[in-house]
DNA sequence: GTTTTTGCAAATGATTTGCATGGAT
DNA sequence: ATCCATGCAAATCATTTGCAAAAAC
């Protein structure tokens, strides 16, 4: 840890920048922030929530970089993109697998705190001529507040 | 089987008018035409692509009463909303569990041609506090086309 | 007869695009 | 020096809403 931060950086900005020249994208300070704004709030959000967020410490950060970049991002396996969220997508940088429950009501989602054996599903994608990044458990339903 | 048609209903116009009652819904000719064209497409579509479908039998069936259709018949546990599909929603009227494919690039959506099991991820979701409907399984990558 | 649903037109809201400037390689 | 990424404004596209007329109960 050679961070001179407080805040936890798992990732680290090296390892983004790496990523990303790793898949011949440029290293830029507006990929670089919202990577790290997401991580540091570890949690799904909203494009527009993450824009709030990172435009305290870059002030004129625009709406389409922020879609850009975390198109960008999610190419390099640094951010994940969340389904289900009301018609908006949610983002979140904890890249490993975890599940999902989404609000058919009102669009929340939260983590679900166990773990699934997904070896078999993301197997039988590729035997179908899929190229599987993942896979993941939505469980869709009522929330506490809406059921 | 007294119907007078060769296309195949599973479930049936009496099915779907039974569900919607029971929920307190109103039986409505376009109702049962949106359920009854989704089941005799037999695949994920788009709301357009259904509306196109069925304008075909009711001409002036207009997009607003396709989406309330949808939501109704949905809680009625007559059709899915199906995660993905590039922002636009997709539906299916097929209701028995199965899971589903996403291309990150095109936003194709195919079906898993595989069992999983998500009993565990399902009363895993009810003893944090949420009221599950169902669960599936979405391995998102790239389809052949787009790898 | 009363209440819900429909159809239409217009509004909303997220995401994307075109294009000139600035920054990364 | 070249090419990619950014910022801004405006466009696009799916979905939703307001409201009067029509249909279901």
């Amino acid at each position: 840890m050679h961070d001179q931060v407080h805040t936890p950086h798992p990732a680290g900005l090296e390892r983004t920048a790496a990523a990303l020249r790793e898949r011949g994208y440029r290293v830029t300070s507006q990929r670089l922030l919202i990577q790290r704004t997401l991580e540091d709030m570890g949690r799904h959000v909203s494009v527009e929530e993450l824009r709030e967020a990172a435009a305290g410490r870059l002030p004129n950060l625009s709406l389409p970089t922020v879609y850009a970049a975390l198109e960008t991002l999610e190419d390099a396996g640094m951010v994940r993109r969340v389904p289900g969220g009301r018609g908006r997508a949610l983002w979140d940088a904890r890249t490993a697998e975890h599940h999902h429950l989404v609000c058919r009501r009102c669009g929340a989602v939260e983590d679900l705190r166990t773990k699934v054996a997904l070896e078999a599903a993301v197997s039988a994608a590729a035997r179908q001529g899929f190229a599987p990044d993942g896979a993941e458990v939505v469980v869709h339903g009522l929330c506490s507040r809406c059921r």
